[in-house]
DNA sequence: GTCTATACTTAGATAGAC
DNA sequence: GTCTATCTAAGTATAGAC
């Protein structure tokens, strides 16, 4: 990829992550880069454009975490799901902190994070859950997902960080 | 509070939660209740005064829970915490899905959402925490919150869920 | 590859009639 | 309490020069 492609999509990135994909315009953008917005209009052909630039790869990432979510044991599951979240941690906020971003991404994608989300839950669940397993694997992901953030947000994930998120997920998901 | 301004509430507490409140226009909110945008500025001065509204109860609520949580048993917080976000689960998803809502709490507010949670968190981990305890403190207070909103999703929060979603959360919290 | 200029649209908000 | 009409600002996007 061309380095200005490049160097939009990661300010794009970041600015969708704090301000929002609706709250962000071409104009933030190209002023970070100190070009005009129409010079962005010769490397994307439209805003929503760059969007899809910047999460084809970790949405890549997370279809195929889903697929393979059924043959995984849970402890592997949240293994797995946890060092995706840390991969991925810049483009996450895009995705929660718009719901433009999330409807875009149901009509776009076949497989929304919506839907592998699902797929995640279920195999934490269980074959035939009762709605306790079913709240059980919630809490499993939701420990995976917000405490790997919340580490993130002040230093890179070390394995002492990890193994004690993944413990205390393991005991939220079972009873 | 009048019939009007309370119906002008309800319709944008939605419209925000499902679309944001940046996603949000006058004219949508004013389209749901088939009158004109204008007519919105009679019961209120402006779209952050609707905003604000909003969420003044749920907020006051929230900062009476931060207030208390350092006296509470962990037990006894999360339990409290989960109630709050039962109670709160119509607004949640306005403050959570927008940064425009954060940005303009954070400013306007003396306590905002994001320090009351360090605060739940900070009472969660107890005195000198170390980073395990403060790990262990997000997991407990993400099981709280994503399991009780995953609950809510499909149906009201009965007291197996409630108890499943404490167990869960008091296991993530205790090594 | 980036600029200036501009077309087009939508949004927040106000004035004044009814 | 709601309407019509309108102002202003901002946003996406394009055309064409350099």
């Amino acid at each position: 990829m061309p380095d200005t492609k490049q160097r939009i999509q990661d300010v794009a990135r970041e600015l969708f992550a704090r301000q929002g994909y609706t709250g962000t315009s071409m104009a933030d953008i190209a002023g970070r880069l100190s070009i005009t917005p129409a010079a962005l209009y010769y490397h994307y052909k439209s805003k929503a454009d760059v969007l899809d630039a910047l999460l084809a790869e970790p949405l890549a990432a997370y279809a195929e975490l889903a697929t393979r979510a059924a043959e995984l044991a849970p402890a592997d599951l949240l293994a797995a799901f946890v060092d995706f979240t840390a991969r991925a941690h810049t483009v996450i906020p895009v995705v929660t902190s718009d719901p433009a971003v999330r409807d875009r991404l149901d009509e776009r994608f076949p497989s929304s994070p919506k839907e592998m989300m699902v797929a995640v839950i279920a195999a934490l669940a269980g074959p035939d859950p009762d709605r306790a397993a079913l709240i059980r694997a919630h809490a499993a992901f939701a420990v995976a997902k917000e405490a790997t953030a919340a580490v993130l947000a002040t230093r890179t994930l070390e394995s002492p960080d990890r193994d004690e998120i993944l413990a205390s997920a393991l005991r939220a998901l079972t009873a």
